[in-house]
RNA sequence: GCCCCGGUAGCCCAACGGCAGAGGCAGAGGUCUUAAACACCUUCCAGUGUGGGUUCGAGUCCCACCCGGGGCACCA
């Protein structure tokens, strides 16, 4: 037995030039397309390359590399690949900020990360490399675009988007934290422009329907999140004739509870929308252009506050209630949203608490047309929303429940003409144009006599021109523009002058068909090769962050779906499974900056070794659960994998050794943890397949030192499948001791051991008798014992029968072969 | 305000409705050592947030509440 010191360092070198050389994560679709092996596709959320990698990385990647080596260890081909996204705004900042060029910085980070996650041991295949930044492959994200505009999924239209004032540029809503700008702190407001989107909404419903698959795989959280974005709900439009200065105007509203149709006292559209100017009477313009200016000027934290007293204008006219003819005032106000339904709203005060709030501030009347039972509305200005029963409802009056008033007032309202039932959702349309340079650049050529031309494929990739330090400071339109020789071009269509669009694309534009592409990276003839996405697809796990769980993964949800439907892909769900991980936070907190309490992995890597830290952050509990650095032991981690190797070198026994005539009781043993090991990684419970691990090397321990002793065949057994089973989570200590075995790398491509079920029966099991629920008794007893038996062997028990003792028994539970419970 | 997730030993975490403890961290004692570190062995420690209910039997299922974390929030 060597007492020299673990030496993780010179280990690291020694099997990083090994792996490096046998390149044993390569996948093979040859033996996929071919039908030898089965297919498993397991995929990680690809990082954004800033700085180096973090402790989320190592997270992330150590708790997905349990999976994939899992895999291939069970015979499965596995594509396991990785790339960087590597578009968007930290790059342009830095570029900014040191007077270069985007890229700079983007592809120095890229190579630090390589080299780190190649360090750090994961099995990626790095032949399918990609970053979305380089033209071989944003060429094709902007085929795919021009794909969905010819489809009609993406257009142009003018919208309220929102607008950091002092960096002068659009944001999107997740660079909006708190109703601020993420970059600078300063308030954002709406700005009406021009954009482009992806008309998302075309597939609301099947993003909806199909979630109802994924809920048996996907976490609860993801798919409760997806539902809660796409928000369907269903009610009914119903017209009303509003009557303005230059004649009688159809407003269609959209409503949950046409029910209440009777109760509406007043009409309310959105303010900033064109129909508020449209139905306003000349007299109310003034009014309302001041009200308008108001709102645009109000920041999102102010929009969003629901405590926010309700304003509004009149608009000075009136409108007709479909259904009993009365005239009703029509008001404007920003608590309506202009793309929501149809951005007019009939407002029924007495059975919603906004509309209620709108008519206390602006002394609109209330009326009451379902009775709940509950304190009047009219009084108390707290609406109810309940079933009750209907009044001054014509039709509805006697209906005592919603679903039948819904139903009734549907029915009225289709046959008169005046409205129909309909569906709405909250889901709205993907804006993908961005004021900003380092992005994939939208390929369509503005002509002024032939409108909006796409460039055509053979000119693709339509690339950056090359911009650095200050020409890309915002300016309030994108730096591109700017750039007049690349903006200035001929029309593809009619050869005249003409000038390229400025914007660039939202990165998770890039990130919606990544996983297609690495099916066939560097295809050059298309975005990817069907036969080999529909071969590999659909990726079997997708391991990330749960902070995608509705923008990302609803983007790449979309994408698979216009893909299938454009004939490219056979799957319409791309992510079959998903596993999110936790955060590694640090003594309670997230780690930050400002705090200064975060965790360098470097360091941790320097003092610990790889193995030490990626088997810290497997073991520190379930994977979705956040893990505290600063409660987790990594010196812990690494005196087990010493413990662990040094095993490596008791074994006396030769490789091949027939096992069978070795230890029964180690064998026993061995042979459970390969079993439940399969069941828990399956299960993601990786923390319990490693206390399994440790539970065997602590068996195998015992035997060494005062059992079987290290000559005998079950030793060896059980420290290979020790090494074999670390390889998942350990791969350094765990090649070092396959190669002490006596065995040629790499242990991660070795098998998966094989188990005699004969040894995971077992001889004998102990049967607990209660009495009362409490334990009187534990017998040995044979696992296939009958009930009749075990129940006379517990009342033949000596303690039992003192326990017993003038008692009367009333009933008897027996669950053999474990338990026998006596009822007194 | 609404919706999720969680609360088991000093700490992190295990426990098909059936003996509350698998594994680890920290602590104590011991063996080894000139001594220490390492290693090895032994060992202390809770009745499962609170109150009800279902059951022969509840950490586990149901109800209410408390605490912690996360998400959504003028979507008509």
């Amino acid at each position: 037995m060597s007492d020299e010191k673990y030496d993780v360092h010179a280990t690291e070198a020694k099997w990083l030039k090994v792996w490096n050389d046998l390149d044993p994560f390569k996948a093979d679709d040859a033996k996929v397309l071919g039908g030898h092996k089965q297919k498993y596709y397991a995929l990680t959320m690809f990082p954004y390359p800033s700085g180096d990698l973090h402790m989320g990385h190592a997270e992330v990647t150590a708790l997905h590399d349990v999976i994939a080596r899992y895999r291939w260890l069970r015979g499965y081909e596995v594509l396991n690949p990785m790339g960087w996204d590597s578009f968007g705004l930290p790059a342009e900042n830095a570029a900014i900020k040191n007077n270069e060029h985007p890229a700079t910085y983007t592809y120095a980070n890229i190579e630090t990360q390589y080299e780190s996650f190649k360090k750090f041991g994961i099995s990626f295949d790095w032949s399918r490399r990609l970053h979305t930044s380089d033209p071989e492959y944003y060429r094709w994200t902007q085929w795919l675009f021009l794909k969905f505009r010819e489809r009609g999924l993406a257009y142009r239209k003018n919208s309220p988007v929102n607008w950091c004032p002092s960096d002068q540029t659009v944001l999107a809503n997740e660079q909006v934290v708190d109703g601020k700008c993420e970059r600078c702190g300063a308030e954002v407001t709406k700005r009406e422009l021009t954009q482009w989107y992806f008309k998302i909404t075309e597939y609301a419903q099947e993003l909806l329907d199909d979630l109802e698959v994924l809920s048996k795989t996907w976490p609860d959280r993801v798919v409760t999140a997806q539902r809660n974005w796409i928000g369907r709900s269903e009610g009914a439009h119903v017209d009303f004739t509003v009557h303005t200065a230059s004649g009688d105007e159809t407003v269609t509203v959209y409503t949950t509870r046409p029910d209440t149709l009777y109760g509406a006292t007043f009409m309310v559209v959105a303010a900033d929308a064109p129909l508020a100017a449209k139905l306003c009477a000349p007299e109310r313009q003034a009014a309302l252009e001041t009200y308008v200016n108001e709102v645009r000027k109000a920041s999102d934290i102010d929009r969003l506050s629901s405590e926010r007293p309700k304003t509004g204008v009149d608009l000075g006219v009136t409108a007709t209630n479909p259904v009993n003819g009365e005239q009703i005032p029509v008001w404007a106000s920003d608590y309506v949203l202009a793309d929501y339904g149809t951005g007019a709203i009939m407002a029924v005060p007495a059975h919603d608490q906004r509309d209620l709030d709108f008519a206390k501030a602006m002394s609109l009347p209330v009326r009451r047309v379902i009775d709940t039972g509950e304190p009047n509305p009219e009084e108390t200005f707290v609406a109810t929303s309940g079933d009750g029963v209907y009044v001054n409802s014509g039709p509805l009056d006697g209906i005592s429940d919603k679903v039948s008033g819904i139903r009734t007032i549907t029915a009225d309202l289709e046959g008169r003409g005046t409205g129909k039932g309909a569906v709405n959702f909250r889901l709205r349309d993907w804006l993908l144009s961005r004021q900003r340079y380092w992005g994939v650049p939208i390929p369509v050529v503005h002509c002024e006599s032939c409108g909006e031309v796409g460039v055509p494929e053979d000119q693709l990739p339509v690339t950056l021109p090359e911009l650095r330090g200050a020409d890309l400071k915002p300016k309030g339109v994108s730096p591109l523009a700017a750039a007049t020789d690349w903006i200035n071009t001929v029309c593809p269509q009619c050869g005249g002058a003409a000038t390229r669009d400025s914007d660039t694309m939202d990165t998770f534009v890039d990130s919606s068909w990544y996983f297609l592409r690495y099916c066939s990276p560097g295809n050059d003839n298309a975005a990817f090769d069907s036969t080999l996405a529909n071969a590999w697809m659909p990726a079997d796990i997708y391991v990330g962050g749960v902070e995608h769980a509705v923008l990302h993964l609803l983007y790449a949800r979309f994408f698979t779906k216009v893909l299938a439907d454009m004939g490219l892909l056979e799957t319409r769900e791309p992510f079959a499974a998903q596993l999110n991980q936790g955060f590694v936070i640090n003594h309670g907190k997230k780690m930050s900056k400002s705090l200064g309490n975060g965790v360098h992995l470097g360091s941790q890597l320097e003092e610990f070794g790889v193995d030490a830290v990626r088997l810290t952050l497997v073991f520190a509990g379930p994977p979705e659960d956040d893990i505290d650095w600063a409660e987790v032991s990594p010196a812990g981690s690494l005196r087990f994998l010493q413990r662990a190797l040094r095993l490596a070198d008791d074994v006396t026994s030769e490789p091949g050794v027939d096992v069978t005539s070795g230890d029964l009781a180690l064998r026993k043993t061995t042979a459970r943890t390969v079993t439940d090991a399969a069941e828990l990684v399956e299960l993601y419970r990786f923390n319990v397949m490693v206390a399994r691990v440790m539970e065997l090397v602590n068996a195998t321990r015992k035997a060494i030192d005062s059992g079987c002793g290290g000559a005998d065949p079950a030793v060896r057994e059980a420290v290979e499948v020790v090494a074999q089973l670390l390889s998942m989570v350990a791969p350094y200590t765990a090649e070092e001791m396959w190669s002490r075995l006596g065995h040629q790398p790499t242990v991660a491509r070795s098998t998966w051991p094989e188990v005699d079920p004969a040894l995971l029966v077992q001889d004998s099991v102990v049967a607990v008798v209660q009495i009362q629920g409490k334990v009187r008794a534990r017998l040995d007893v044979s696992p296939d014992i009958s009930a009749a038996d075990l129940e006379a062997a517990a009342m033949a028990d000596e303690a039992v029968q003192k326990a017993l003792e003038g008692q009367q028994i009333r009933k008897v539970i027996v669950r053999e072969p474990k338990l026998v419970n006596i009822v007194v």
